[in-house]
DNA sequence: TCAAGAATAGAACGACCGTGCTTTTATGGC
DNA sequence: GCCATAAAAGCACGGTCGTTCTATTCTTGA
């Protein structure tokens, strides 16, 4: 690998934490060299516009959820192992270690309104792939015998990833409202939930929904 | 209502709006003075900085859902009535004519990462009260016997809100990738899925959730 | 080893950002 | 209808944004 590809994957890097936090659209050129240690010049003449850098980025993220979610599941077994180990790799995914502000497509997704037009249409693309290859791999299970004939897979992959998305906003919501919030006051008994209670409710209902999916013999 | 309560109304009606759609931090001051045809500083000066700008935003937000979601639904007979008035009421607010990019609060979750911390903490505030909300009202159509008692309302008013959480987004992701997707080609057997699609199954998910709620000997 | 070319830095641009300050205009109670 | 006051405009500031152009430094293959 050359020096220009090295340096250029190593600001991705870079770029996909930032963008994991502050939105695909808060990626700025300026902070983005400091904190990779280049000029901001030297850093634009890798990518020719910030446009192309988002794509750039979007495409860093593709490539890595491949690697880390899906190639590994499809090894798994057939049927309902693959499922449970795709969702069980997203989970991991979604908390890695380089998206501090958790999973980068989910904070993209959200801003999708004010995305350049080739950036959202690829994001939508690898959003699509993600659905199917879930719903496939649902479709496949079903003819395992793991899951019920007359289920609805792409129903079950939409619930699924609902669910799976929702949570962890919602976790992120609370993970950030530490003890630090001025009042604690208000508010008296109120629903217990941390960010360790949502991943939990959360496994909860993606385990409820593996039951209901069972042939009716199996329960 | 004096003159200047008027204007600064009518400013953050604009300001949810832009919010909706560009996020809370994409709100910008000369922006949102050119669509309510003010001047920038004359904007300003009902708003003495930016944070408390986007708290007043947050805050009329707030207003509006109580206004819209809670109060009508509150009217609703206890029980399973009162639960799914919450959630249909939700649904018509998220496609508000007055958020053309959809409900504010989940937009405003995906970015909470860079809000003030003040903005932070009312959006968590504000959250934590429409899940106990929600909670509560499942907990009554316990006691009225339309739910199961051993069901953990937690858990419900969870699962539901992300499953509304999640089908929101992903019906914005394809409400904006319109027939103008440069490639149609590829993909070739792709789930289908339309805005609609993803709304309707957002309905099945719950109605299946319902009856997996009720007891036993009615169903 | 040395030159050709890639990689990076530096400086500058116009535009917009949030925010103060001063001045002008509109409002509303007497 | 006048006038204290509220509301809005005008203007200017320091900063950062994305981008361009030029100059310098580093890589690398013959």
């Amino acid at each position: 690998m050359t020096k220009g590809e090295e340096t250029r994957s190593a600001v991705l890097g870079e770029a996909i934490a930032q963008a994991s936090v502050v939105g695909l659209r808060g990626v700025t050129i300026g902070t983005l060299a400091t904190k990779a240690g280049l000029s901001k010049s030297g850093l634009f003449a890798h990518f020719r516009s910030k446009e192309s850098l988002q794509l750039g980025i979007l495409e860093e993220a593709i490539t890595r959820f491949i690697a880390l979610v899906i190639a590994p599941s499809l090894k798994e077994a057939r049927g309902k192992p693959r499922v449970a180990a795709l969702l069980g790799a997203w989970k991991r995914w979604a908390r890695s270690e380089f998206m501090p502000g958790g999973c980068i497509f989910v904070s993209a997704i959200a801003e999708i309104d004010d995305l350049e037009p080739a950036v959202r249409a690829r994001l939508v693309e690898a959003q699509l792939d993600w659905l199917d290859t879930l719903a496939q791999a649902i479709r496949i299970a079903q003819d395992e015998g793991h899951f019920r004939k007359d289920l609805d897979a792409t129903q079950m992959a939409l619930e699924v990833l609902s669910l799976a998305y929702g949570h962890h906003l919602l976790g992120r919501l609370l993970r950030l409202s530490g003890p630090g919030s001025s009042e604690r006051t208000r508010a008296p008994r109120r629903t217990s939930l941390s960010p360790a209670e949502i991943e939990a409710r959360l496994d909860r209902a993606i385990t409820r929904l593996f039951r209901d999916a069972q042939p009716r013999d199996a329960r």
